[in-house]
DNA sequence: AGATCGGCCTGGACGC
DNA sequence: TGCGTCCAGGCCGATC
């Protein structure tokens, strides 16, 4: 599941094999969830940014192509020495002036569009995403303010993109562990919120060092997986000795997530 | 307007 | 072996 240290990694990979090169066909199953790529042909793409779990590439007529790659999404070179060969799941592929790029995804979560840049009311999560954690713009202040907005526990408000960008299931686990918060908090005062506001830069910086976290399908555009799965200590950790306090880890489901934490030390 | 919930989608794990 | 059921979850749209 990419957050945003995977898609940080994929966009490190892929932005120096993308940037100035020219689209020249684009096939792509004729999906809404992947309308006006192929207005994409004959583009040139002129960089790669990231924002929270998107990838943006501003083309050289003003508009921009836009990714996300869902659950399962992936980019993979053809004719490389990764040994990759497309397969069934291939939902899209760019013909560039010097390769071609295959867009695979098998649970067909991800979305890939063309639109004018900056214009993303067709993108809600998008138009409405928040700060990114690791700029100056994300403040524990900030953060605080936002948190006391909502009545929604912790644990789905960071879910939610808005209070803060590119954090899914895995790293607002793992923030919450590592700040001490229960992930039903309602209430989170100034100074558990600058806890998790610590927290949350730590747990995805140190991701992104380790080129993010393959528990099952994520891999980057070499095929590789990232390295951050041997340090996860409470996602899909249920059961096993919480390193704090010996505890074993709960599970609970909330908002419909699977959320995994320490009973004693994120005491409500 | 914000909170909540079901649907999308498929492979893999599991039970019988 | 094979079949059925459940689970994983980011985002979106409908409903409360």
């Amino acid at each position: 599941m990419p957050e945003l240290p995977e898609v940080e990694s994929v966009r490190r990979q892929l932005a120096p094999r993308v940037a100035g090169r020219t689209i020249t066909a684009v096939e792509v199953v004729p999906q809404e969830r992947f309308r006006a790529v192929e207005t994409a042909t004959g583009r040139t793409i002129e960089a790669l940014h990231r924002r929270g779990k998107y990838l943006i590439a501003p083309l050289d007529d003003g508009r921009e192509l836009v990714m996300h790659l869902g659950m399962t999404g992936s980019f993979r070179f053809r004719g490389g020495d990764d040994g990759w060969v497309p397969d069934a799941y291939v939902r899209a592929t760019f013909h560039l002036d010097d390769g071609v790029l295959d867009y695979r995804d098998v649970r067909r979560f991800g979305r890939l569009t063309v639109v004018e840049a900056g214009d993303y009311a067709g993108i809600p999560t998008l138009r409405d995403l928040g700060p990114e954690p690791l700029s100056n713009d994300f403040t524990a202040r900030a953060f605080h303010r936002a948190l006391s907005r909502t009545t929604a526990p912790v644990k789905v408000a960071l879910l939610g993109q808005r209070l803060v960008a590119g954090v899914g299931n895995i790293y607002a686990d793992e923030a919450l562990w590592r700040a001490r918060i229960n992930p039903h908090s309602r209430r989170v005062g100034p100074e558990r919120a600058a806890a998790l506001w610590q927290a949350i830069r730590e747990v995805l910086a140190e991701s992104i060092d380790r080129e993010g976290t393959t528990f099952r399908d994520y891999q980057m555009v070499n095929g590789e997986s990232g390295r951050n799965a041997d340090f996860l200590i409470a996602y899909g950790q249920e059961g096993r000795p919480c390193p704090r306090c010996g505890e074993p880890l709960s599970k609970v489901v909330l908002g419909g997530r699977g959320t995994t934490y320490c009973r004693i030390c994120q005491r409500r």
